[in-house]
DNA sequence: GTGAAAGCGCTAACAC
DNA sequence: GTGTTAGCGCTTTCAC
């Protein structure tokens, strides 16, 4: 077994209590003392057994991040930035994949609750009560998802929305196509709500189908129906559709952006590189991620929570894939 | 405080002892006495507390795994796997980013070996010697890199080379530059001991270049380089160099595949979403993940590790970036 | 300032 | 078959 509290307390010649106090609030103990138990653990080696720990604490050490799809970039983007920042404050992250199964999401939050100090929650799926229940058992922070009474990192898809469109009207466009990603995701609901208020400001016509799949699969299914209503631009729900309709719009023969123009939402690394490149939302992903931790952890220290949502911009990157509409249209 | 096996004994009216049995051996125990503990566990809505139960039995239910970057879609494809595999075994699984940084890596992977009953190492950097001190506090799996004594769920890159050779000779090329990926990490050893005996068996040329960073910004890098060889075949190391060498030649008017082949490797999702889609090879990222998890499971129930090391199949996907070499090379 | 001792929730002898 | 009890490694009263 590996080295325990006792071996460094026998080393240093003092009792376990005091070993403890050292580690833990070291200006309970004298200098002196400290420093013996000190140089004793660091030549043992010792490190504190953190379920030991817990067991009276309370606090484990550890947090949870419960995602759809961890092929999903979006979600590992975010990930990146809860790792990185939960390192930095010595916690170590569990991580759940859902599959995009709502029944796997509620059984894994559930089952992690029991053994994090707090968990981020980036399942657009899984249902309010079962979040309630869950807020129940453990500290929640919801990602991209507004919750009563939940803290909450947000990034500001609507603005994002906003922005495509006064983007898309400038051009001169008053035609134009949404697909919708999944009906119940907080985030294309609010992608939607931009969406409609911007359009409607600016007095332009919008088409909306789908739900789509948020996939490849999905953008190119959502293609073709969307050629079929005749926009001069499409507003995909993600970057990952919208590369599915670069794609079914370059078999048919149909130019980008000289046709008709496309829009992502995401900015994942690839959509720089397609062909056009697309003009499309990013998302400050890693701090997002880094913005939960520090949530989360303002819950825990602070004792209550007061539920903090906060909004993190989002900002439209033009590229290739937008243009003037053709003049027919 | 949650509800304890206490709790359930009380209600069942039994010996915690009996409670804990019904959970763990429940052939140990009635079946009437059986029904009424489980019947009452499930009433209260116990759930047995992992860290008290680790303590005493030295077995966590974690696992972990240390990962280079989780923005590379090649290990969260592993991590999927993994994941999915640990979960279905009822382990839940902590995940460490070291991004890139070798001694981050050393430390995650010594922080985590503390808390979790074994750990898979997706580290193509860190050192030999760290790696065998690490397999002394717990159990390790490599993966995609050997390692004397320790279990490994390896992807036979070098065949992965092999088929891409004999495609390209097939095809006409006789003088092909290869894109070196990290220097020290086991795959591009691996991928390249594959190139240079295919080169070698085949009789045609092989330059190297390189070590560049294994990221789109390496292949932009890597491309120039590349093209003053006057080569008829690209190899890169990888999928996100090859596209970033893609993007290069694209830039500098060279066409692909007409006036030079380009390979990647990895087969990520947008290999076949670039234009033209990118000729590489598949790895079976999930499969090596779940594979890795049940060579740490195997290892953890028959004592003593047998420190299998399992090849799994690549599997060469011809697309559009290669084609015969052009008449005047 | 330091030590002794009482547990945190659980499992594993050991009795009966 | 079931109950009693002694810890797993640690923190935290409570004495001193």
């Amino acid at each position: 077994m590996a080295v325990t509290i006792r071996d460094v307390a026998r080393e240093a010649q003092v009792s376990v209590a005091t070993v403890s106090r050292a580690l833990s609030s070291p200006d309970l103990v004298r200098p002196t003392t400290r420093d013996r138990v000190l140089s004793a653990a660091a030549q043992l080696g010792y490190q504190p057994n953190r379920a030991a720990r817990g067991l009276i604490t309370g606090r484990t050490g550890n947090l949870g991040i419960v995602v759809p799809d961890l092929n999903n970039p979006f979600f590992t983007g975010v990930l990146k930035g809860v790792q990185a920042r939960a390192r930095q404050a010595d916690y170590s992250v569990f991580v759940a994949d859902s599959d995009e199964d709502r029944a796997t999401e509620e059984q894994l939050l559930r089952a992690m609750a029991k053994q994090v100090d707090g968990v981020i929650v980036c399942s657009p799926g899984i249902d309010d009560t079962q979040l309630y229940e869950a807020a129940g058992i453990t500290s929640l922070v919801m990602l991209n998802r507004r919750l009563r009474g939940v803290p909450a990192a947000l990034m500001n898809s609507a603005s994002g929305m906003r922005q495509i469109v006064e983007h898309l009207v400038a051009l001169g466009h008053r035609k134009l196509v949404y697909l919708n990603g999944p009906r119940t995701s907080w985030s294309n609901k609010e992608r939607r709500r931009g969406l409609r208020l911007a359009t409607q400001q600016h007095g332009v016509e919008l088409i909306e189908l789908g739900p789509f799949p948020p996939r490849y699969e999905g953008g190119l299914q959502a293609s073709d129906l969307a050629v079929a209503t005749e926009p001069t631009a499409i507003i995909a729900y993600n970057d990952i559709m919208a590369l599915g309709v670069l794609a079914r719009l370059r078999d048919r023969g149909i130019d980008v952006p000289k046709d008709v123009s496309v829009t992502g939402f995401d900015d994942l690394m690839f959509a720089a590189l397609c062909s056009p490149p697309l003009t499309t939302v990013a998302m400050p992903l890693a701090a997002a991620g880094t913005l939960a931790v520090d949530l989360l952890l303002d819950g825990l220290n602070t004792g209550a929570s007061d539920a903090r949502q906060v909004d993190l911009d989002t900002q439209l990157i033009v590229r290739g894939t937008t243009s003037p509409p053709p003049r027919t249209a």
